[in-house]
DNA sequence: GTCATAACGGGACTCCCATTCCATTAGTGG
DNA sequence: CCACTAATGGAATGGGAGTCCCGTTATGAC
């Protein structure tokens, strides 16, 4: 037999396959923001995405899947990091960026959703982890410069200090009512800088044996 | 009428009805560890439970709500902390307390269940933010403590500091692959300290006008 | 010990999610 | 522009989760 089933949309991902799979992730995108991940509901998704419930059946099979799906392209639309010359400034930018985020109502519930999809689900587990790969990629080299420059010593572990900052507010996020002001943010930036510097991130002897 | 429906297991506490909640949530946390949230059949936990579906229903109608009980019941079986006399000894032990906890399969399953579940329900949500604030009163003395010896300055945020600790553990749960060894506890010590030692967490002007 | 009834448990019922089948629509290569 | 078929969408089907009813069990008060 020759390729009979690659699955549904590789084989002609123009014109109306790209459109559906645009709307579907859009009302995804809306159904998680507004139920979470319980309330992603198929057969709701393809209503509000005005396509056949069998296309989306067909397509994801299981809302894990359009929740990996969603993290895929959300992966693909990364926003480009600004430089400001010092790492706290830097880092600073980061936490805005992230803090903006997840306090935006939509924002903020999706990954909220997208995160507890993952724990649920191995494939949008891997997802997440891939959507978090490229964001930390992006802002590492705000903590290499900064190493280069002097600011902090040498064997820092770079991504984990982009981590850092991020880390205090999504633990917020999770676990505590209190809102995610620009005085989270300013925290998690100054605590980041703080700790790198005092040499937290090093994992191993700088160089030379 | 009388109090004719105040929640069943309220009027009668005792014998069976105690029984019955101990199994279903021991059941329940099985359930959540091997499957996550979206392993939690009620049908399916009232099996492992020996109980009849009817009860399961009637007691704790949602999934969500069962997740809540059994967090309640998690908050009562807080681990007293233990005191070293310094603040990055206290961090330490919390942090290591936590990367164990974390770090085993079942409770750390448990745990990232119980956080997808926060995401989804709003009763979940405050049942574990009421268990982390029980956590943390817990531990928020070693912080309080070091302010008082003159390790962190006055006006820090004593909660904060305790929070800051757990937070990079709970980021790399959620988010990475990677695995919660000894390592990660004690960079997330050794980070949170300095964080505050620098001020990171020192809310606003210590006292007086 | 005895009684009233809170709480439990089995079985039947309903409803909705997910799958399957087939006709229709519209990309893509010639 | 035409033919081929990938991809979609509607309708019928099946299965499993959640609900309801009512008899049974055992708690707690007297």
């Amino acid at each position: 037999m020759t390729s009979s089933s690659a699955d549904p949309g590789s084989l002609r991902p123009g014109g109306r396959t790209a459109r559906v799979r645009a709307a579907v992730l859009q009302a995804a995108g809306d159904a998680l923001a507004e139920g979470g991940l319980a309330g992603l509901d198929l057969a709701d998704v393809a209503r509000r995405a005005e396509v056949g419930r069998t296309t989306v059946y067909r397509r994801w099979g299981t809302p894990a899947n359009l929740v990996a799906d969603l993290l895929a392209d959300m992966a693909e639309q990364s926003l480009p990091r600004t430089e400001t010359g010092t790492l706290l400034g830097d880092l600073r930018a980061n936490a805005r960026l992230v803090q903006r985020t997840l306090a935006d109502p939509r924002q903020g519930a999706l990954f909220k959703a997208v995160i507890a999809a993952a724990t649920c689900d191995d494939q949008a587990a891997a997802a997440l982890r891939r959507f978090y790969d490229t964001r930390v990629t992006e802002w590492e080299p705000c903590a290499r410069q900064a190493v280069e420059r002097g600011e902090l010593p040498a064997g820092t572990d770079t991504r984990e200090v982009v981590r850092a900052v991020s880390a205090p507010l999504y633990y917020r996020l999770l676990t505590t009512g209190e809102p995610l002001d620009e005085a989270a943010a300013e925290r998690a930036a100054v605590a980041a800088a703080a700790a790198a510097r005092a040499g937290a991130f090093v994992s191993e002897a700088p160089e030379a044996p």
